[in-house]
DNA sequence: GTCCAGGGTGAAA
DNA sequence: TTTCACCCTGGA
């Protein structure tokens, strides 16, 4: 019908649900299945045989959705140019091994925008089940910024965004007012458009950084939480009181073009290493063993 | 029950 | 540069 297959290999499981998108959830009873929002459509994506199989269970039909969904999954990380620096980085290259088929996004700017603002303080699946209220309230469509600030703060703040609810209306009526505009964040170059994300109220460096990662393809962008913070310094040896800022312009400096996705396997390197820390052991042996499903 | 951290940010000290 | 409040929720 209007489902379609992809001739891609992609880890699903750690470029759709670990992050960079809150729209993703895991089936529980299905092998390497999810449940998410693509534009306006619901879709179930499925990895089987090296491809990625998509059905589209409910919303608009749009013509070049199958094109669309192609350019949102990203690229291969080894058609990059110069992929053999990460690749001959001692502390990048293991993961790499780990997770040959990770992916960067190129998400819908918008509600990356918003995705962002909301993690700030939160956790994973809080951030989803923001989004998803967001989503439900608009009829399973996501609300584009005209209705979002016709939705309003009061209402953001009923459905539990918290001190985010304003930051996320001030953007609205930034983009309405046309005092942000996503074209121009697009064209502009990576130093540009930062400068222009962090003057907006309620995104700061990192969410801007995560923004201008995973929907505006900026390659030298370098996003730093607090935890590739602790991974830069414990395995760069980055200082110990470096702030996540200088821990960026440093890592920008080092990875360049690459930085993207330099920090992405950085992410997931550190987030092995937590559960390893946590059961001991060694985070890269226990990755292999004991991999979430 | 209290305390605290969870993909931060902005404003004041 | 450092400190602190900000919404809310789950776990210790």
């Amino acid at each position: 019908m209007n489902n379609f297959v992809l001739k891609e290999n992609i880890d699903l499981l750690n470029t759709l649900d670990s992050g960079q998108s809150f729209a993703w959830q895991k089936i529980i009873e299905k092998e390497n299945s999810y449940r998410g929002y693509f534009r306006n459509s619901e879709l179930l994506v499925t990895e089987k045989d090296e491809s990625i199989h998509v059905e589209v269970l409910n919303g608009v039909l749009e013509d070049d959705l199958k094109e669309r969904f192609l350019y949102y999954l990203g690229e291969d990380p080894y058609s990059l140019e110069n992929f053999n620096i990460l690749l001959e980085d001692s502390v990048i290259s293991p993961v790499i091994e780990k997770y040959p088929r990770l992916r960067i996004l190129k998400q819908e700017e918008w509600e990356c925008m918003v995705g962002f603002i909301t993690s700030s303080c939160s956790n994973l699946e809080r951030i989803k089940y923001h989004m998803r209220l967001l989503r439900q309230i608009n009829n399973d469509i996501f609300p584009d910024p005209a209705k979002t600030y016709q939705i309003g703060e009061n209402r953001l703040r009923e459905l539990g965004f918290g001190f985010r609810a304003p930051y996320i209306i001030n953007l609205a009526k930034s983009l309405i007012d046309e005092e942000t505009s996503i074209d121009k964040l697009r064209r502009s170059t990576y130093e540009e458009s930062l400068n222009s994300l962090v003057k907006i109220k309620g995104i700061g460096r990192k969410v801007a950084d995560c923004i201008l990662a995973y929907s505006f393809d900026k390659k030298e962008s370098f996003p730093v939480d607090r935890h590739v913070l602790k991974g830069l310094i414990r395995w760069y040896k980055y200082p110990k009181k470096i702030t996540p800022e200088k821990a960026s312009d440093k890592a920008k400096k080092k990875f360049g073009n690459l930085s993207s996705h330099a920090q992405q396997y950085i992410f997931h390197r550190q987030r092995l290493a937590s559960r390893a820390d946590m059961w001991g052991g060694d985070h890269l042996v226990h990755a292999i063993n004991n991999d979430i499903n």
